[in-house]
DNA sequence: TATGAATGAGGCTTCATTCAT
DNA sequence: GATGAATGAAGCCTCATTCAT
């Protein structure tokens, strides 16, 4: 009993929904979300398949539920290191710089979005959307607001926050496939000097 | 046999192997690879399932041949687009208009393209990653050269040209998911703004 | 013990077993065996799953139990209107009386019973049989001395009932089926008219 | 080339269909509905289990093709039998005696008949009423035009004709699970004496 | 060469039952 | 006793691939 509370205050059990998402990002990573199996997620975390059920209505749910988690994480992640920044070219910087280092070290989240936008038809749709473009209106708000501030071009902020992405994840994949093993930052040097000197005024 | 022969010959006409390319273009953009089955595809070109297995191997093969088809085309068209042009940045920006003109006509060769990356694990990773990257080749030889005269900032050139098409693909996926109808084109300036600057010595 | 003693005694509580029963009933007459799950049954019974398991060894033995408790009920019900009743053919239109009352009022029950004959397996079917059959042996007791009487004609008198049975049961049905709303007594007309008139020397 | 040709007009080999549905009366007779799996069904048949699907599209589906199957046999025999006779209480004789030896011949029929009545719910609902009550009408024609030619008493007539099937049904199914070897038809006498004797005027 | 019926491995999902709390 | 989280066997169905015609 004792050693029961004691142990759940300081170490609070990894709660079940999570331990099935760490095995199912890992999975789904390696596999894509087809060809791996929801027994393979279960085996994976080490509980029966009936409890990835009791979790997750079906296999969609736990993938789309993976999509939303790395996201808030990202997302966290990024206004937790820019929110005290002013200057919107640093705050940019930033937020690239904490992009390329959170899939450098969430590899696996990476392999899962690269794969199969095309999993999610019609009435999953909007929902993907909606979480897939979440992360980006943070960009985009930063774009809008360097640009009245004078400091970018005039753009459409939407496009701009889109490319860059684009652009950041497209090297992201790079590193990824590469055969070399370097630090993902390096790439923060191409980034600032095409994308980011190009959109500065 | 003869007469085969000489229709084929004679009548160039579409022969059966672009019939089921072009079918399976259609199906496996709407439905994604996994979602797809091959009896889509063969009643799509209006041929048996059988014909469809006589002319590639497996589904998977038919997938990759259908990659390297629009490939192929893609490569060929910038090719003949830019060939006889000299200025390093003019070639660069004809490149990325003719890649949006591409796109804009092919998009269910995008949709192809974005989707399901995850497919091709081990045996044909290799195999896929030399066709998907082949095309990068040709920018990065522009860069290359770009640089050397001088044009161009000193970058890693493959860097350089893979982040230019992922920010291409970028506003393509944009472009495809908008619910507005506007030319693709018009993405071509916020891409010179931002990477076509930037990378400007 | 004394504790739950009295308290039966005292305050005779729906007791759990009945409380699951009711339920059952419920949830059996508007799904089927097995469509409906013991989660349904627990659910609506206001219990635990395990409150069922502890009360009902398995499934199988709630739905026997049902029955079980169904017919109890409709015997009890036809004996106590007709143990007073001295002329046989007035013993046996009270008890087809009793019959289409008692299924008016639960119709659940008779959904529960029409469902699923087959469920009853090896095992099971002569524990199932000895129960389906025993409120069979209360007509047929009545026909076998109506028949010594002189009343009735000489005819198997386990035929005669399980025939009585099946066109009551039958009107049930159709009764339960009909759009219209009717009190099922007028059915007794019928039934008076065929069956009993030709039994009848 | 001619043998088979030959062997095709004059044996038409058995249609993949009908022994699909052979193997599931038997299966689903011995098994019911919702115990005997597709697999059950396929392996009976000598066919692979996506053979039964080729055919019938769902478990479901080959179920009720089976009822109607039965049923159009039964409807077809009756109708023949009685169709020549003009006298309405040999008519409905004729028909009683021809359903006790039809079912007598097909117990497999009669069993898959019993069972799970609710297995059909909301969409299916109407379709199998429809052929389930369809050969009702039959009867219920036969009755009513007895009425009118004053033969029968006046009495609704599909209340007659059901409380004469449901009587019938129920001797069956006595007959089915009796452990004496009996024929059927010893049972006609039965249902003459009660009520074919009770119906008429 | 072309066809499409046939196959059966494999996947998602359900749910009766168990058992630690 | 009571609970309901956990389990995993079992079932329906799909579809890539084969092969007789």
């Amino acid at each position: 009993m004792f050693t029961q509370n004691k142990k759940s205050e300081t170490f609070p059990l990894v709660d079940k929904k999570e331990l099935i998402l760490k095995a199912a990002m890992k999975v789904f990573s390696e596999k894509g979300f087809h060809e791996a199996s929801v027994d393979d997620v279960a085996n994976l975390a080490g509980v029966g398949k009936g409890t990835v059920y009791r979790n997750f209505p079906s296999k969609q749910d736990l993938f789309l539920a993976l999509i939303e988690w790395g996201f808030n994480s990202l997302i966290s992640e990024i206004v937790a290191k820019t929110k005290n920044i002013e200057d919107f070219l640093k705050k940019i910087e930033i937020a690239i710089e904490t992009y390329l280092v959170f899939f450098e070290h969430k590899r696996n989240f990476y392999r899962v979005l690269i794969q199969e936008r095309s999993i999610f038809r019609e009435k999953i749709e909007r929902q993907f959307k909606k979480k897939y473009l979440a992360h980006l209106y943070l960009l985009e708000d930063y774009f809008k607001r360097g640009m009245k501030a004078g400091v970018f071009k005039k753009l459409d902020s939407q496009s701009a926050s889109i490319a860059l992405v684009g652009l950041i994840n497209s090297l992201i994949y790079k590193w990824l496939i590469s055969e070399k093993e370097y630090s993902i930052k390096k790439e923060k040097k191409i980034i600032m000097a095409t994308f980011f000197d190009g959109i500065i005024k």
